[in-house]
DNA sequence: GCCAACGTTGGC
DNA sequence: GCCAACGTTGGC
């Protein structure tokens, strides 16, 4: 079982977005970048992720669940292109901010932090630990 | 709104 | 295959 963090700008998809599919959920298709879509290729069913704000809010404010693995992106032709369906779990109680994310020492080595231009990026274990009870919710 | 960082593209 | 140019992203 792994831990990813899907990134998102609020305006484009948001994590109210995401609750209203409901558990049918939606494919996180429109990612155009290698790195990004190779991590989609390793998710399997059943793995968590957080959902992330990016731009205005930079937060954390939920964790969805993969319901479907790797498949060719429905938006694109390109067959380069994949993406998995992701559907929401629970909002945090509490958002995490990227500035209280910084702030702790044991999350330095984040993807979020140090390539915040990644969109879909693995979280370690002790990354979601800590991030889930930085924002009150259970992991 | 600006700008730095990064990834991708395309000419050579 | 290299590298300059360009476009996009996202923090500030």
């Amino acid at each position: 079982m792994a831990y990813w963090l899907f990134k998102s700008e609020p305006n484009t998809w948001g994590w109210d977005d995401q609750v209203a599919k409901g558990d049918a959920g939606e494919e996180w298709d429109g990612v155009r970048n290698y790195q990004a879509r190779n991590f989609m290729r390793d998710m399997k069913v059943g793995d968590l992720g957080f959902f992330y704000h990016s731009m205005k809010e930079k937060s954390v404010v939920g964790i969805v669940e993969v319901i479907a693995e790797a498949h060719q992106d429905s938006t694109t032709d390109d067959d380069r292109w994949e993406c998995v369906d992701i559907k929401a779990v629970r909002p945090f109680k509490t958002p995490v901010s990227l500035d209280q994310i910084k702030q702790e020492p044991k999350l330095e080595e984040m993807v979020l932090v140090n390539n915040s231009r990644l969109s879909v990026q693995p979280v370690t274990d002790g990354e979601w630990q800590i991030v889930c009870d930085m924002g009150d919710t259970k992991p």
